[in-house]
RNA sequence: GGCCCCUUGGUCAAGCGGUUAAGACAUCGCCCUUUCACGGCGGUAUCAGGGGUUCGAGUCCCCUAGGGGUCACCA
């Protein structure tokens, strides 16, 4: 059997989307988990939308998400150009073929003729497709139209009568009849190809083995199939993947929120953790284990065990995902990590003035919390915020017995430098007025931060500094006196 | 509307003719604990409906229903 080749080929005409990137990253597994290639092929025929930019922004996310490729743009390799707008003397070649063997036509339908073809279909309830005015123009009538300025869009001829049958590996057989389908263009009248026929030259003059792409583009593969048999190619293997959707079951759009890779980047979701998330969308590996590494993820894919029917993407599950994820970082790997978010916190200052020790405990103390990077700032506020009191907390404080504690624990009060040396205050203070550790804790917590929750408690007063804390609790001692 | 695809808990899903129908997320309860979180333990909850085939059906076939995709000179 030959090596396998996929590829992933999108169109640059906005971000690379959570739907993209599965499609990216399903190809990537098959490649590597077989040993083969995955190509990147940018699909630029729509001229009015697509965009150096966006071309960019997606091989950045690919590569963020650790998909790599090892032939097209960005990498090179000799079935070039990978552009699509850079191959159309290609295209050309093959079109003539088509027109020289009468199974192509040029149309000179317009727009707005088209639009009124259309309505009137559906306004009959008919199957709505092109009704074939331009199939058989005489050699007279086309030169009188191009003599009149007219330009011409191409139609590939629809044979009568055909079954087309895909061979799915992920749906199985599935069947067209070509009478259901009306000539459609390949070629638009600027020239350019249209993508059912510029994707069959490429896939095969790349070698692509297997078209591994999302379902909404398996209605299009009869008329791709009808390509292939007319310029006599050889049909790669497909498999269409079934779409992500929204909560609402509908297609993933930009209504559902976040749906950008970029933006997942943004918010300080790791990479692996996508990774690891989208893959298990649609495929499930066997075995239980959940959390699988790229490695092990390649090592076990397979397009057998990817799921026919759609998935809805859940954000909680990404959530325990990137959480899982955050959790094997050490401190000084996450710390850099968090750099960024920490430089965007309105806690900049704050979180610049502490000293690298106390970075560190502030950090390994609100790990815990943290979903994605981005929550950083939110989980830091209680250390630099002033006291901001809730109504349990004021209950806490309240209590004739606690202010009598909390005098304790001021007056007293030595200096800390590490959380040690608030636990052994703490103790002391506990076994010196038989008081129970209920009884100090939340009494301390409640008038240094006016929170009844938040971070272990030792971290928290140390983070502070012995100055601070006594400042704190005698402005709640005086608050409820 | 035509064509095509899909249908196991709220979500992701395992399952491939005989199972007490896995597991994960979410949710609920308990435990751990100075609080929250983490963690541990446990609970609630699923085969869309109807016909067949079969000794036996979540698993095979048909119909119905529901959902989705697609019907562009977009990809």
């Amino acid at each position: 059997m030959s090596k396998v080749k996929v590829r992933f080929a999108p169109s640059p005409t906005g971000p690379l989307h959570i739907g993209g990137a599965r499609s990216a990253l399903f190809n990537y597994l098959e490649a590597l988990n077989t040993g083969g290639e995955l190509v990147l092929r940018i699909e630029d025929t729509d001229i009015e939308r697509s965009d150096r930019k966006y071309e960019e922004e997606i091989i950045d996310s690919l590569r963020w998400m650790g998909i790599d490729w090892t032939e097209g743009v960005g990498a090179g390799g000799d079935n070039g150009p990978y552009r699509q707008t850079e191959r159309l003397e290609i295209y050309n070649k093959y079109l003539e073929k088509l027109l020289d063997s009468d199974q192509a036509y040029e149309c000179f339908c317009t727009a707005e003729e088209l639009e009124a073809e259309r309505q009137e279909l559906l306004a009959k309830n008919e199957m709505v497709r092109y009704q074939g005015k331009c199939r058989y123009l005489s050699l007279e009538e086309r030169q009188a139209k191009k003599d009149a300025g007219q330009k011409p869009a191409i139609r590939f001829k629809v044979p009568d009568n055909k079954v087309l049958v895909v061979n799915d590996l992920v749906r199985g057989q599935v069947t067209f009849e070509s009478s259901n389908m009306g000539d459609f263009i390949i070629v638009k009248s600027d020239g350019i190809p249209t993508y059912n026929y510029a994707v069959v030259i490429d896939d095969v003059l790349m070698g692509i083995t297997h078209v591994i792409r999302a379902e909404e583009h398996l209605s299009n593969t009869p008329g791709q199939l009808l390509i292939y048999d007319a310029l006599n190619l050889k049909r790669p293997e497909f498999a269409h993947i079934s779409l992500i959707l929204g909560t609402d079951r509908q297609k993933m759009s930009k209504r559902h929120g976040a749906t950008s890779i970029i933006q997942y980047r943004e918010m300080g979701y790791l990479p692996e953790a996508l990774f690891n998330y989208l893959a298990l969308l649609g495929w499930s590996p066997e075995g239980e284990e959940e959390i699988l590494s790229p490695s092990e993820i390649i090592e076990r894919f397979s397009l057998k065990r990817v799921s026919k029917s759609p998935a809805v993407f859940d954000m909680d599950k990404l959530n325990w995902t990137n959480q899982q994820y955050i959790k094997k970082l050490s401190v000084e790997e996450l710390t850099e990590m968090l750099r960024p978010y920490m430089d965007d916190s309105i806690y900049v200052n704050d979180l610049k003035g502490l000293s690298e020790y106390k970075l560190s405990l502030l950090i390994e103390v609100t790990r815990e919390y943290l979903v994605c990077l981005k929550d950083i700032s939110e989980h830091v506020a209680v250390f630099f915020t002033d006291i901001q009191y809730e109504d349990k907390a004021l209950e806490v404080l309240q209590k004739p017995e606690v202010i009598e504690v909390l005098k304790l624990f001021v007056d007293n009060c030595p200096d800390f430098n590490e959380p040690e040396d608030v636990k052994k205050y703490l103790k002391d203070l506990m076994k010196a007025n038989e008081l129970k550790p209920k009884q100090v804790f939340m009494p301390i917590r409640c008038a240094s931060s006016g929170q009844v929750h938040g971070p272990d408690l030792p971290v928290l007063l140390t983070i502070w500094g012995k100055e601070e804390v006594v400042r704190r609790i005698n402005e709640s001692i005086a608050k409820v006196s």
